[in-house]
DNA sequence: TTGTTCTATCGTAAAAAAACGATAAACTAA
DNA sequence: TTAGTTTATCGTTTTTTTACGATAGAACAA
């Protein structure tokens, strides 16, 4: 895949797809939301909440974790999930940053 | 597939998914900052700087048209893409709402 | 110990995304 | 008209994602 022409993709092009695909699915901007409005942990009240079943949910904060967006412990048989917000504040400012540099460049359309 | 629990996700949730998903490939980004440098236009100048088959970077442009990111005219044999602002500026608050809701809501971790 | 609860993981199936080559349509230029 | 450009679409393959049930491990309760 992608064999090499011009240019290969930046990091920071790749970074911020990584990231965009964290929040692509509503799945997984719901379970930030619930995170963030019950401050932190939650485990299987997700669960409860969502229209899915317990694995996929696992499967869902999974990705969230790999992705740096969320932490995890261990709370006895249960599962303690909270948002990390230093991740999330650097996330916030590449896209901020995505939005403004494209936008400063020059704001008219030509088609 | 699911098969509504409780809650099903909600629109919003729904959409910013989406607008993710438009972002989740490094080259639909590297697409979007090549219009945004070049103004407008461009056609077959980002198969050119793409790493990608000229029939993948055609996929990519046409879904990004289908998320409303970039509008395109054709101009003869050419296409002309450039990016939708107004779309764009309407993602962009999208997401800074989701980011400050999230953080306003409380800023502690508890694991 | 035994049973219960909670959650991660495994195995699997179905759907979606990503990529390519080939082709066809639309236009320009000779 | 004929040849060349440019790009969208088709057909296809491969990979990834999404989802589920079943299961296993960990911890608590009785």
């Amino acid at each position: 895949m992608a064999t090499a022409k011009t240019t290969e993709f930046t990091q920071a092009e790749q970074d911020l797809a990584t990231f965009a695909k964290a929040l692509a699915h509503p799945a997984r901007i719901a379970i930030l939301k619930i995170l963030a409005e019950q401050n932190a942990c939650i485990c299987g009240k997700i669960v409860e909440v969502l229209p899915l079943a317990q694995s996929t949910v696992s499967q869902h904060l999974k990705e969230l974790k790999n992705a740096g967006l969320i932490k995890g412990t261990v709370e006895g048989p249960k599962s303690c999930y909270c948002i990390n917000w230093e991740a999330f504040e650097k996330i916030n400012s590449e896209f901020s940053f995505l939005f403004t540099s494209l936008k400063t460049q020059n704001s008219k359309s030509c088609c």
